[in-house]
DNA sequence: AACACACATGTAAACGCTTACAAAACATTC
DNA sequence: GAATGTTTTGTAAGCGTTTACATGTGTGTT
């Protein structure tokens, strides 16, 4: 590889002077300046980033965390790409595969590559652990969650009002008898989720049944035995609200196989937003979930605070919407 | 940031030592390392990468080029992922949007950061510039795309084959009139597919139909659009085969529109079998293309010829095979 | 012609590690 | 107890940049 002494040795002038010139700051006369870069083209010159940031103290890099490479955390980190891309920022993304182990590590080798800032999205790290962290000064934004002694550093999404607004465009049908499918209730966001559904039944004066409501796990295997239990417990219900996509996706199979029509007999919002909601038949309404916008608004957080020391008041909450698509439809088909 | 020679400091030997135990290379006395291990965590050291990289001149680090970070080059990613972390390799990922400026930018940027060897999933870039690559040794494999000078970089799957398989499972269900929408007729695997489609005809002496075929562009309105204009041209035709998931997921569309049932009056094949083709109604038969296979194996590539200097065969070209599933029927229901 | 001042360039120390080589410590053998 | 070998540790020179500071060069003013 060629080193920035070969391209002096050439151009005939001081490393520095070189150096100056990569990075086009300080004054170098335009004469010398094509000098330099004649010589970088001939050798075929490479800037080792390495050395620069070894040099510099900064990586110009932001370290991710995501429980997996694929899914919906693609939409957001292209989310973020976008945003950091135009300031000439890279991402060194690794995986934390929903465990502690693994997801600690990850920070402890994006801190050791001196990453400048990180994003993360965990689902098994203490919140002792991040606020440690951002004792030591590491500037990082934490997604999809939100730990109070910290909470300048999350970006999260507004759950309940997600769960109140899916359940609310039930109820504007004219819909009374609701089921719900839940996601993992020790998860925070299925709980959040539920305790909105609830608060939009109260608002309608619906009484709250707790027989209409099954723990599912955010599968669509779950969404499936929500709708079989609820079927064989003789529960009577037009519209069912699914904790996410997923599961709604099961359900709408589940109440088809049993002969149900969906929208007409039943209706089915989902919670997401996910890629294929718009693929099921019928195309299912559902809450979206703005992971493209977490993920630039995320990027934003990190540009402001550890690029640009400003500390720009950033929205920490988003809010989800409704997508109205087929599978609702006005109760009594 | 604490630095090794702190740490050598509070253990009383030289960084010398403390970078042998950071190392576990070398011989240390136990007794010393448990020392320098006490140091180190007293003093909560990070070993830095970047210097390490600099002096070692390796940084673990593959760089990894894909049109972008969601969708199904996740799952590959994954797969490669997957298999670098078992040999405690990194993987840096950086998108080319399909567009060869920044497919250059991406590898450039590889390189400056000094990347032990590339991954790349390209789009627009030319042979040309991947052969030069090549030459300048670094070590790079190639995916999706085969490229003859150096085809000993490329990891491919056969799709000539794939869209064989998928008109023979037409025609093994009895279905001889058979129409096609491709995907865009300029790119390589859209092309290769339709010859295997035509492959598959010869065989069962099935006359050709150019007027059976639509040219598509892989998105969701063009499996519309072809299912509409073959209708209105009054073609006859009991199934369809196209040239990937999302296609075939608006030929479905179309054809529930136009009052035909899907499988029973005209079949679906698919290609790629993306996630949604399982949430589809009927549930899509398609080919599986490989992906997190793929990713794997070029991973395994890279730890082959980059890291361990074996140079042991590897499959180059990977099989896709059906995956049966619901849109596809004898023919005549 | 002397001076001040800006602008352009060079010198060399740092950044935090690794590693070849040298030195020291210890163990073994005769 | 000297000679030899082995294991453990230290010394110091890199790795390829950046950057504070020093030096040089040119212009305008008096």
């Amino acid at each position: 590889m060629v080193t920035i002494k070969q391209v002096s040795e050439l151009a005939k002038v001081s490393s520095a002077t070189v150096s100056r010139v990569i990075n086009n700051a300080d004054s170098v006369k335009l004469e010398t300046r094509k000098l330099v870069e004649a010589a970088m083209k001939e050798l075929g010159y490479r800037p080792n980033s390495i050395a620069q940031s070894l040099a510099s103290n900064k990586t110009n890099t932001v370290g991710y965390v995501v429980p997996q490479l694929y899914g919906s955390f693609g939409i957001m980190m292209s989310g973020s790409e976008e945003v950091l891309r135009r300031a000439n920022k890279h991402m060194f993304i690794m995986t934390g595969h929903s465990n502690e182990k693994d997801e600690k590590s990850a920070i402890e080798a994006l801190l050791m590559r001196r990453c400048d800032a990180l994003i993360l999205h965990l689902e098994s790290t203490s919140d002792e652990y991040l606020i440690e962290l951002a004792k030591q000064k590491v500037p990082f934004v934490l997604v999809n969650r939100v730990i109070e002694a910290i909470e300048d550093n999350c970006i999260s999404l507004d759950n309940h009002f997600g769960g109140y607004l899916a359940s609310k465009a039930l109820i504007d049908k004219g819909h009374r008898d609701i089921a719900y499918i839940a996601g993992s209730l020790w998860k925070s966001d299925a709980i959040e989720r539920l305790q909105g559904h609830k608060e939009a039944l109260a608002e309608a004066n619906i009484a709250y049944d707790e027989s209409l409501i099954y723990e599912g796990d955010f599968q669509v295997h779950s969404g499936v035995e929500g709708i079989e239990t609820l079927l064989n417990a003789g529960k009577k219900f037009s519209a069912v609200a699914c904790g996410n996509d997923e599961m709604a996706s099961g359900a709408i199979g589940a109440l088809r196989d049993a002969g149900l029509k969906v929208p007409e007999s039943v209706s089915v919002v989902g919670f997401d937003d996910v890629e294929f909601s718009n693929y099921l038949t019928p195309r299912l309404t559902t809450i979206r979930y703005p992971m493209k916008e977490i993920g630039q608004m995320a990027a934003r957080w990190i540009l402001n605070r550890a690029y640009e020391n400003s500390s720009m008041q950033l929205q920490h909450v988003l809010s989800p919407h409704l997508i109205e698509r087929e599978s609702v439809c006005d109760a009594g088909g």
